[in-house]
DNA sequence: TTCGTAATCGATACCGTTACCGTTTACATA
DNA sequence: TATGTAAACGGTAACGGTATCGATTACGAA
């Protein structure tokens, strides 16, 4: 039995209304009897009843993100851009991670729903419409992340897959590389597909024949880039002199690989990665890799949210492009 | 204006009570009316209020975290462990990151509150004690994470920094490294102390002079362990032939700094870190760590956490000590 | 004196749901 | 026939706040 408004009006002798005024800066009331409603919810200690409140006032200063999980660093750093923007302006964070499931991508946002969340972060697993068709239909505000759709009025923060991956291939090229390998994780994915597009672009530019690039498809885990890229060593068809990674973990792998082998990098081969985490500039040799503002992503998507949630025009939707960012390092 | 049990009711032709009975597998209702009533409600595509529920049931189904910061892959592992545990239990997380703020820390708590979270996961960031009387003057149920507190009656996993440090600086010494320095970043809070003591008794333990053992501090930043370890490098006084490292981020920017110098791990230099992350086993050389069961300490918590919520009957405070496992690679 | 107005406060309804208890009906039992 | 009992449902009051509007008071102006 915590205290309540009535308790404090009780004790003030004035009713449950004056205290609200007092306790919420609300006009209509006496400077004095403020004071001391203030004074006595202190001296008792008292919390406002967040759920009371928002019941009422529809309103429950509160936002769901859905990402595909939260163990990967990547999406650590979004969760943290969210986590900071939001709480600037006063916005809780429900979490929910669906775990790259479909179905329960579905269950978390009923969840939300429930729960009444003011708007929403979705960074789909999945390119599946229907999912977006369940999106629109909710009377929810949502702001997709890393999640490229034209076909309706829904807002968006990505970022520049083409030209990230055209920036490091182009730097390959640049430098000398002419027999790359595009190591996807995700080919069938937008992001895969971009990628590869930018890729291509770059040996277009360059006026290359783009059967020397090579795309191949590795799982998410490091280990099973490790295992491709000792199959690539050994293999002697073809003769690659540079790797092109789908992230910097995956290059990390690659890396391992390659120097087991006795070889140099980037001498008998050059080696780029996506993401520029942390250490990638402290591994050895440190990684050239592609800088995607991960951060920004998930702060910007949430300026945008909060901005929407908190306007009363609602001006068209926000679509925002970030630009990654090549950073030239020593396996280049 | 979404569709309310009142809607459904009025449709139906029965009262909201008969709704919610309905809705809710309650007893006392007519199969047939309970059939009909579910396929109004979900041709309606009704969605509970979770508010107004939870005002009355007084049970949100939600639980608060409360963690230092959301970009270290180390918490980020703990979230996860917290996330998959109570999304199987069927709770939802509202996170918040302290900045390693104590005053931050203390506002979340009330944001919590305010929210009438069921329950508190915290992983303080310091050890002041004016935070844990704050804690337990709440109403609300709470579990520590990594925080060791005997004083009072409260729940906690942690893990046994003494050992995990002991069974590291015991490997070191038995490969014949005598030597050894161990490079801190939290040294005055408990896991640091704890650890440090675990180096001593490794010494200890092998009738060393712990005079051997030398403890420098760092920041928790790559960079600042890099550069330490340069001026270790550079240092003639003394000569090292181990390093124990604070975690396995720091031991990267480590490793950087000897192989730039030219020296060979682990004959120049044995080196050990701790947490084993991810990619700790994909590093060239691949390093020797003690792996912390991070995910487990975020996952065991959430579990305590909620069966103290949905048990009447309450058994002791529940502390429990996870062993941390050093594991063996290259660098050692 | 009368009236208007601003300042201050309270009564009441409501937000959407569940808890609690009472009511009705049907039917078996004494 | 009278009574007990179980099944099925509804009425009402919460839960803890805020919105809305109306009431009261004091005071200066007409």
């Amino acid at each position: 039995m915590p205290i309540t408004m009535k308790d404090i009006a009780r004790m003030a002798g004035v009713s449950v209304v004056t205290v609200s005024r007092a306790l919420n800066n609300k006009p209509d009331i006496n400077q004095g009897t403020k004071d001391s409603i203030i004074q006595i919810a202190k001296d008792l200690d008292y919390t406002p009843h967040g759920l009371a409140r928002s019941l009422i006032t529809r309103k429950t200063n509160t936002l769901g993100i859905i990402i595909p999980n939260t163990e990967d660093s990547f999406y650590a750093a979004v969760v943290d851009g969210i986590g900071n923007e939001s709480r600037e302006r006063e916005y809780s964070v429900i979490l929910c991670s669906s775990h790259s499931d479909p179905d329960e991508e579905l269950r978390m946002l009923r969840l939300l729903r429930e729960k009444r969340v003011d708007g929403m972060l979705v960074y789909p697993t999945q390119e599946d419409d229907r999912y977006i068709d369940v999106l629109r239909h909710s009377p929810i505000p949502f702001v997709f992340l890393n999640r490229h759709t034209d076909a309706l009025e829904c807002d968006y923060v990505i970022n520049d897959n083409i030209h990230g991956a055209f920036s490091a291939v182009d730097e390959l090229i640049r430098k000398g590389y002419y027999q790359i390998i595009y190591i996807c994780a995700r080919p069938d994915a937008s992001s895969g597909k971009e990628r590869i597009a930018g890729c291509k672009a770059a040996f277009r530019k360059h006026d290359l024949d783009s059967r020397n690039l090579r795309i191949m498809t590795c799982e998410e885990t490091i280990q099973s880039c490790y295992d491709l890229v000792k199959g690539i060593i050994k293999d002697t068809s073809g003769k690659p002199d540079a790797l092109f990674l789908w992230d910097d973990r995956l290059a990390i792998g690659a890396i391992k690989a390659l120097l087991e082998e006795n070889l140099s990098i980037p001498e008998d081969m050059a080696v780029v990665g996506y993401d520029d985490i942390e250490i990638s500039k402290f591994l050895y040799p440190s990684l050239t890799t592609v800088r995607q503002p991960t951060y920004q992503i998930g702060g910007t998507a949430t300026r945008i949210l909060i901005d929407k949630l908190e306007s009363q025009d609602f001006a068209g939707p926000q679509r925002i492009v970030l630009k990654p960012e090549l950073v030239v390092r020593e396996t280049t």
